[in-house]
DNA sequence: ATTATAATACTTGTATACAAGTATACTTGA
DNA sequence: TCAAGTATACTTGTATACAAGTATTATAAT
């Protein structure tokens, strides 16, 4: 208990982000994480003694999480949502339109800056695995899709990823932490997959497109099941287990 | 001059809302309708002394402009983005897209009571025609797409529909107005439409479906021109055409 | 013991105050 | 006339104060 007082988002990535932006970022990280708990109320007086900052920031945070899903905003109190995995399957589905349509504008378009682009990422994420940097790999894998993402420049298409971006890189942030720990020769893998995707872009090549973000999704039922144990750790370690 | 305080969003859907959200969705209507124009930098004091208010519910409703991508927050003062051709078009990408997904979620359903639900709000619409209630038919609209959404309980869609929806709405609420005073055989054409889709729902009969998105879609091109007429009415009123 | 009423301790929403930083305008020097 | 530096008037982000309303708890009466 000693140690409650530790974050759960990386701190370099906050460096000019306002205080209720950090109480936004690690808010979210303790709800996916499952160290909140779904159904927990949380109050903007407790949570203000709790971040040391006034009440201003944190129902700045407030609001940004209800927007995300993850907290409902009622008369006394927000009530924690979470993540589980009828959300998790959800935010996929969304993913997957998004990228797709995303993908049918690429086709008509000169791919070969963002297929150089992407690959320069990916040897991002390669260095990222060879020095066993799960924060750093995270980044760029987020980075990878919201590239993609960004080049057919859409702004209702972006606006949607920008309300799905903080889910998914928490969770994602929270599922390569633990993988990096216990599943290391899960990354080959999802390196393979994403050389695959850039090969679906160079080619337009949509059939190899669906079926590697198939794949993703396939390696995203492995994160699952990666932050349902994250998720017991984090929050049964102290609490007995026979109920 | 003398009336620049009206209030171009419906008093009595506001009842319950706080003033930040009253703000909001004035600020919207007035961004949407052009009488803001886009590129114009929205002080938060000025706004405050505008709606005599503080600044704190002033800052709630740019946040939320900002999420809707109609305003863009930089260092000093909000940039209005507003709703040019190319937004109205990616709205509706969106709306095609969540449309799509969802109807492919309806056609595994039960739909006889969504089917019922909406043969409802199509009487209402009707009866909003003959009354020439152009609030009371936009309100109905978007219920309408609104109802179809919900009914496949799908909270991501419902996350997307929620950030879309207040733009739509306001778009749709100046369309109407305008087409009510100018284009009253629009109407029958509206009314039909969603008949279709309604059949195309109690059929599940995807072509169908996709048939009166497509022509909704064609509708809206009609409500584009409309609306830059009406966005001319508001802002050209007192200014020279000679430039 | 149970119900009704009253007091208290919460809650949210809004207003106001203040600090730190940034652009604008003005003054001073050449 | 123009450049440089300073002063002023803005800006945002955060803290704090206050009002109105709601739940909870305690007290009192039956």
């Amino acid at each position: 208990m000693t140690e409650s007082k530790q974050f759960l988002y990386p701190d370099k990535w906050l460096s000019k982000a306002s205080s209720g932006d950090r109480v936004a970022y690690e808010l979210r990280m303790r709800i996916i994480s499952g160290m909140i708990e779904s159904g927990a109320i949380l109050s903007e007086n407790k949570l203000a003694a709790d971040f040391e900052v006034s009440r201003s920031p944190i129902r700045e945070a407030l609001k940004i999480l209800a927007s995300e899903n993850l907290i409902r905003l009622e008369r006394m109190g927000a009530v924690v949502i979470g993540l589980k995995e009828k959300e998790i399957e959800e935010i996929y589905d969304v993913r997957l339109m998004i990228e797709s349509f995303v993908f049918e504008r690429l086709v008509r378009m000169d791919t070969g800056e963002l297929a150089i682009e992407l690959s320069k990422i990916l040897e991002m994420m390669k260095v990222a695995i060879k020095y066993q940097d799960a924060d750093e790999f995270s980044y760029q894998d987020v980075l990878f899709h919201e590239t993609i993402i960004r080049y057919v420049d859409h702004s209702y298409i972006l606006m949607i990823w920008n309300n799905l971006k903080p889910v998914m890189e928490s969770f994602i942030l929270l599922s390569m932490r633990m993988r990096f720990a216990e599943k290391y020769e899960d990354f080959t893998r999802i390196v393979n997959n994403h050389e695959l995707y850039i090969d679906a872009i160079k080619t337009k090549d949509r059939n190899l497109m669906i079926k590697s973000l198939h794949k993703n999704f396939d390696d995203v039922q492995g994160k699952v099941e990666d932050l349902w144990s994250s998720q017991q750790m984090l929050s049964k370690g102290a609490e007995q287990q026979d109920d």
